[in-house]
DNA sequence: TATTTATGCAACCAATTGATTGCATAATCA
DNA sequence: TGATTATGCAATCAATTGGTTGCATAAATA
C-alpha cells in the first residue's frame, strides 16, 4: 500500500479517532461506540492507521487495545515546517515594519 | 462542498503545488509545467485548494497568478497542537526522570 | 481582423474510498 | 462443553477521486 500519514489524517473519522488514543489505548469497540458507524467500518479506519504506522496495539485476552504511536505524527509537523519558517519570517518582517514606524513616529 | 484542508493535503500533487506556491506566484501552466499531468489536471488541484480557501489569485492579462495564503496552513497547525502537547509532556517526563536518576546516582 | 494562447468547465473513465453485511476464528464465561 | 463476545477478513456497493480529452471564452499578437 501506498498509503501516508497524510492520508490517514484526510478522513475526519480517522482524526477523530487519533485523537481519542492520543492519551489513552481503545479497543476497536470501545472506539466504535463513539461513533455512529458500525464496528466494522471503525476496524477498516483502525487497519489503514495501522498500515501508516500510527498505531501501537496491546493483546489482553481477545481484546486488543489501540493507542497512538504519537511520534509519527511528527512527520506532519515536519512537513509544516518549512511552511512554519515562511510565517514566522512574514511576522518577523511585520514586527520590524511597526518597529521602525514607531521609531519614525517618535522622531518627529 | 464539504472539503477541508485535511482533504487539499492529502494528495502528494497538491502538496507538491502548495510548496511551488507558498514562496512564489505561478501560472496553472508554469505549475503544469512541474508535473507530469495534464494542464487540466493541475488546474483541478487548483480549483480544489481554491475551495479550501488555500489560494491567493492575481489576474495580469489572462493570465493567473495563484499563490499559497499561508495564514490557512495553521490551521493543520492548530489541529497538530493537542499532539504536540502531548509528546513535548512526555518528552519532560522523560527529561525529569533521567535528572531524578543523575541525581540518585551522583548521591550513592 | 484572424490567429494564437491562457484559462476554466463539462463529460467521461478507471481506481480508490468509506461504508455495509456476512462469515471465520479465538478467547471468555455459564 | 456450549453459548457468547471481540476481532479480523472477504465480498459487495455507491460515491468520490484523479486523471483524461474536448470545447468555450477571453486576452494578446501578427
Amino acid at each position: 500500500m501506498k498509503r501516508d500519514i497524510f492520508q490517514a489524517i484526510a478522513d475526519p473519522t480517522r482524526r477523530a479517532i487519533l485523537v481519542l488514543i492520543a492519551t489513552q489505548a481503545l479497543t476497536p469497540n470501545a472506539l466504535a461506540d463513539q461513533f455512529d458507524i458500525t464496528r466494522q467500518a471503525v476496524s477498516k479506519h483502525i487497519k489503514i492507521l495501522n498500515e501508516c504506522e500510527l498505531l501501537k496495539q496491546e493483546k489482553v485476552g481477545r481484546e486488543i487495545y489501540y493507542e497512538l504511536k504519537i511520534d509519527k505524527m511528527k512527520e506532519v509537523d515536519q512537513w509544516l515546517e518549512q511552511f512554519r519558517k515562511i510565517w514566522e519570517n512574514r511576522f518577523d518582517q511585520l514586527d520590524d515594519l511597526l518597529t521602525k514606524l514607531k521609531s519614525e513616529n517618535n522622531e518627529s
